[in-house]
DNA sequence: TTGCCATGGTTAACGCTGTTAACCTCGTGT
DNA sequence: ACACGAGGTTAACAGCGTTAACCATGGCAA
């Protein structure tokens, strides 16, 4: 199987490097240095393949995830817990696009979606779980978790993509709003806008 | 410039019937009645063809975001443009999907990426303006309209793609979480999210 | 030891894709 | 009458995912 790990460390790293529309089983062979149909020995189709390198991102996302978990307060905990995700999705960003923004219907990747259901489902609790202390201290208004926590989830994505719609490059920065010009601005933009949803899911004072 | 329309006609048909996958310059030909380079007379290239079935898009969102001027106090104001977005969402996915989730490093449209962010700094201003109304109306609190505008935005964006991946057949919709099982739990879901942000997002009382 | 057979590789090929080159055929303006 | 451009055509190219057919090698049973 030393083969087998030879040709998903090659699909990863062109992957990474030069994005889904790069990583053709022709080059991934031609990196791990045998023939484009040998690799059907080992994966059943570039969908397969490409899952593989979504299910390492799922791995790298839940380590990040569990940095929520340093705080003290529910309140921190769940704070670091967004701010985890934002950092995953900027430091991992070609994970985050395999995992969360790569559109099912424009590719019909059907099994890499399933796959990538299922593997959110169990990092989703992670954000579950933190809600649930929430209430339970009293800093979230009491309800169904998995509603806040859909909400949550909703709203750290969109900011996720909103940011990733600013350039990289800090000359074509510029042109962006000024919230988000910078990754330092953006941050704090991202902090406060999650605080912000937080305090309206807060409970209404009595 | 009948054949142009024409061939755009079935591009647009195509897209939405069949999705990105299934719209080949050879199939768009085939649907109008000519030969596949014959469209290079008309478009410089695929990415051209697909940028005019966007703009298509982008002129229907405007027409719906335009609702959101119907209430009568601003807060209405706003929620009712909040409630349009998610409408052109869920009504015009695949428009949705082309002018706002098609990650452009995957599939390489840069020129499409360009004209979406033009198109939509246009309809985002809708938003902008619905927001400034209410920071006038005291319903928001005080600062920049557009670092408003644009968590707001974040949110519903994350919020329709959300939704997007429960599954339209009613049967696997069981599987997704009570909220957002059905259309009708998934647009309350949606409006009392927003009513949470929008409340987070309020003055605080002195 | 011999024969068998799965494992993991090869090359050739198919049908598809976006795109280009070369060519042709009109309708129009000079 | 002639040139020319607009708008078509077919042939072709390179690349794609994938399949078929074939072949070497190593391990194992008779």
């Amino acid at each position: 199987m030393a083969t087998r790990d030879n040709i998903l460390e090659c699909a990863r790293d062109i992957y990474l490097a030069d994005g889904l529309r790069g990583m053709s089983l022709r080059a991934v062979a031609r990196c791990a240095g045998i023939s484009a149909p040998a690799i059907y020995k080992h994966f059943d189709s570039k969908e397969a393949l490409l899952l593989e390198v979504a299910m390492t991102g799922h791995r790298r996302f839940a380590a990040y995830l569990a940095r929520g978990l340093r705080g003290t307060t529910a309140q921190e905990r769940l704070m670091h817990t967004c701010m985890a995700y934002l950092d995953f999705a900027m430091e991992q960003r070609a994970f985050y696009m395999v995992m969360f923004v790569a559109p099912p219907e424009h590719l019909g990747f059907e099994r890499l979606e399933q796959a990538n259901a299922n593997e959110g489902a169990i990092t989703f609790q992670m954000l579950v779980d933190r809600i649930t202390e929430c209430i339970g201290s009293n800093l979230l208004a009491p309800g169904d978790p998995v509603a806040h926590a859909l909400t949550v989830w909703a709203h750290v994505h969109g900011l996720v993509t909103l940011l990733f719609r600013v350039p990289a490059d800090p000359e074509l920065a510029m042109l962006a709003p000024p919230p988000v010009r910078t990754p330092e601005a953006a941050r704090s933009f991202y902090e406060g806008s999650v605080s912000a949803l937080l305090r309206g899911m807060a409970p209404v004072p009595p």
